[in-house]
DNA sequence: CGCAAAACATGATAAACATCATATTTTTTG
DNA sequence: CAAAAAATATGATGTTTATCATGTTTTGCG
C-alpha cells in the first residue's frame, strides 16, 4: 500500500498543479513551505495559505469527485511533496477509521481558519490584516534574533499583499511606517519583527 | 442510537449557540436557513455562510475536542434544526466509514466555499461582490415569479452588507444603482432579480 | 387601522486604498 | 565582481468605501 506513496521535490517557480488541472492525487508537504493561490481573470493573484510540513492538501472532494483544482499550488523556494493517487487514498480512509477521523479535525481546522480569514478581510483594515500576519508567521516560522524573532522563509512585500488582500505598494507602504516606528526591520531575504507586544496591540486595535 | 437526535425550533431572535460557547452537539439544519456570523469587538458583523436544510454544522474539529464555539448560529425567521451529543456523533463516524467519507467531501467542499469567499473579499470590489451574492441566492433560494425571480427567504441590506463585507449604507446605494439600472427591484420581504444575465456579466467584469 | 420601529434612501465629507510613475536599493546570476 | 533583474521606496492623483447626518418609506404589531 505504501509503494503508492511517491516523494517529489519542487522548486521556486514550478507548480505543484495549477488552477483548473484535474485532480488527481492526495498530497502532504513534507519539507519547505508551499502557498496555495488563487487568481483573477484580471491576473491579480491572491494567497489563501501557506502550508508547513504535515500539511494535507487536495485532501477534500475535489480529489475524490475527479473534479479540478480550485486553486494552484507553488512553492516557496525548495520543497519537498508527498503523494498518493486518489482511489488509493479513498481505500486508506474507508479501512482506517482513525485515519478519517483525524482529516475530518484537519479539514475542520481549515474551515474555521478559512473563516476567520474571511472574517479579517471583511472587517479589518489593510494595516491590521498586515501586523497580524507578522504576528502570525514569527509565531510559525520565527526563529530568535539579537534584533528579534527573525523569519526563516523569504517573503517579499508583494508576497504580503497577496496574503492580506492589498497591492504590493500598499503593503510597501505600510511595511515603511512600521519599520520607522521600530516594529519590524529587514527586507525579503533577512526580515525581522522587533516588536511583537506593539505589533499584537496594534493587530486588534 | 437515533434516539440521541433532537429536533429543537428556533425562531428569528434566537441564538442556536453563540461564539465562544463551549461546543457540545453536531448540528443539522433540517427546514429554514441558518446564518454563521463572526463579529468584530467593535460590534461589527459579519456573515459567513447560509447553511440551507441538509447543511452539517460542527461537524469539524471544535465538536471533538470540546473547545469553543469560533462563531454563532442565528436562524434567518424560524428554522428546525436536529443535534447529535457529540460522542454519539464521533461513534457514528468511527463504526460507519460511508459516514466519514461523506463528512470529508462535506468539509471540502465547505472549505473551497470559504476560500472562493476569502478570494472575492480580497480581490473585488464592493458591487461586483453584490451582484454575486444576488445571483448566488437566486440560484439557491429563488422562485419563479411573473418579474423575474423571487428570493424566498427576507434578507434586508443589512444582512447582505454583511454577507458581502461592506457597511450596510454602501449595500443600500449599490441596491438603490441596481434598481435604477433595472436588475432587481423591491425590497426585503420580496426582493426580485430582474436580470440575472446582466447581474452576473457585472459580477465578472 | 394607526403608530412605532425597522428598513431604505441620499447627501456631505473624510478616510482608506489603488493606480501609475519614477527612483533607489537589494538580490541574483553569469 | 559587475550587470541585470527583482524588490523596495515614495510622490501624485483618483477611485472606492466608510462615516455621520437626516429624511422617507415600509413593515410589524397592539
Amino acid at each position: 500500500m505504501l509503494d503508492e506513496l511517491t516523494e517529489t521535490r519542487y522548486g521556486k517557480d514550478d507548480f505543484i498543479f495549477r488552477e483548473g488541472d484535474p485532480a488527481e492525487y492526495f498530497h502532504i508537504v513534507k519539507e519547505g513551505t508551499v502557498k496555495c493561490v488563487k487568481s483573477s481573470p484580471q491576473g491579480k493573484e491572491c494567497t489563501l495559505k501557506m502550508l508547513m510540513p504535515g500539511d494535507l492538501f487536495c485532501c477534500d472532494a475535489t480529489v475524490f469527485d475527479g473534479a479540478c483544482h480550485p486553486g494552484s499550488a507553488k512553492p516557496m523556494g525548495n520543497v519537498s511533496v508527498l503523494r498518493i493517487k486518489k482511489d488509493v487514498y479513498y481505500d486508506i480512509l474507508r479501512r482506517n477509521p482513525d485515519a478519517a477521523i483525524a482529516v475530518i479535525k484537519y479539514l475542520g481546522n481549515r474551515l474555521n481558519e478559512a473563516q476567520e480569514k474571511a472574517k479579517i478581510l471583511a472587517l479589518d483594515r489593510a494595516d491590521q490584516r498586515l501586523a497580524m500576519l507578522l504576528v502570525d508567521m514569527a509565531a510559525k516560522s520565527g526563529v530568535s534574533d539579537p534584533e528579534g524573532i527573525r523569519l526563516n522563509i523569504r517573503i517579499t512585500r508583494e508576497d504580503m499583499a497577496n496574503m492580506v488582500g492589498t497591492t504590493t505598494e500598499t503593503a510597501i507602504r505600510i511595511m515603511s511606517r512600521f519599520k520607522r516606528e521600530q516594529l519590524v526591520t529587514g527586507t525579503a531575504n533577512r526580515l525581522i519583527i522587533r516588536n511583537m507586544e506593539r505589533l499584537k496591540a496594534f493587530a486588534s486595535a
